[in-house]
DNA sequence: TATTGTTATACTCTATAACTATA
DNA sequence: TATAGTTATAGAGTATAACAATA
């Protein structure tokens, strides 16, 4: 990686210093964060699954059925966004939906047998994805590096697992 | 943060065993990264600046000029992608575009005074963000942390800045 | 009236590819 | 023909808000 250091405006009579991108930790963390989503959402597109859609199949088969309103909050879309994601799930025959019969407005979503042979194989691709990018780091700098995470989820009570 | 464990399927026959989205380095990695990221979007979205414009004019700060070929490069998008930020960039008073004397086909791009302004201001914005959410590491930590992306980035030959 | 969920609409962002001008 | 750059088109993804059905 370069190395660049702090830089100074060389177009201007006052000059601005100003610190460099690759000096912050967000920097970094959104680097290699890019690199390890993108080359999961490839390897999960084979399987003609996008990263909402998986976020919804995990949590569906954590579950066991869900409705709308649990995925949007799993999933931090609007009910607009969730029911469109269930629509493209429900094209590929991965969930079904079912009316509810003790209030009729209300809808369960449901995994199909597809879609309950499915995760485990996605699951997979997720192992196999974060042992590429994190699986030469010892135990502890793993743990280190996850318990930093954590604690920064703590401090701003972060809660909604990110998908984009 | 909550704790799951590996959960078993027990909605079939066979239990498949799936690792929990969150043992996942990677998982902890976007769950961070997205928040500060998002929220950087938010602040320089006051100054109606984009992520990518905003990469765009921290290159173009750097190098004083520069032309749509280098920026494909630092943003990692294509040419066409590049054009339109330009044109947004433009439209907004922060760049100008200026056809070469040599070669009439190409363009070289510059930051304004407007543009040569604002960088700063949106560089101070980033440091806030970056200190905001690892300004309490350890010197040894927040080095720790990004010694680690860097090899990662390093090991997968990681070059594009990222900008999604 | 309030709530659950769907749908219509619009917007942002980017890729692909056709196109223009220059070399 | 090749190259630099623009533009037209399309697609993914999501928000907003209008809507229908049910409570």
């Amino acid at each position: 990686m370069s190395e660049k250091k702090t830089s100074t405006s060389h177009h201007s009579a006052i000059k601005h210093v100003v610190s460099s991108l690759d000096s912050h930790a967000g920097f970094w963390l959104r680097f290699v964060s890019n690199y390890v989503s993108a080359r999961f959402e490839a390897s999960v597109a084979v399987e003609r699954v996008s990263l909402s859609e998986w976020v919804a199949l995990r949590s569906l088969f954590d579950t066991g059925a869900s409705d709308p309103f649990a995925l949007m909050r799993e999933l931090g879309m609007t009910k607009g966004a969730v029911s469109k994601i269930i629509t493209r799930l429900e094209e590929k025959g991965m969930v079904s939906r079912q009316t509810s019969a003790i209030d009729k407005r209300a809808t369960q979503i449901l995994l199909t047998a597809t879609g309950k042979n499915l995760v485990p194989r996605l699951a997979t691709l997720a192992d196999e994805n974060d042992a590429l990018f994190f699986g030469h780091l010892s135990d502890k700098q793993r743990s280190e590096l996850i318990s930093v995470m954590k604690q920064i989820a703590d401090m701003h009570d972060l809660k909604v697992v990110p998908v984009k």
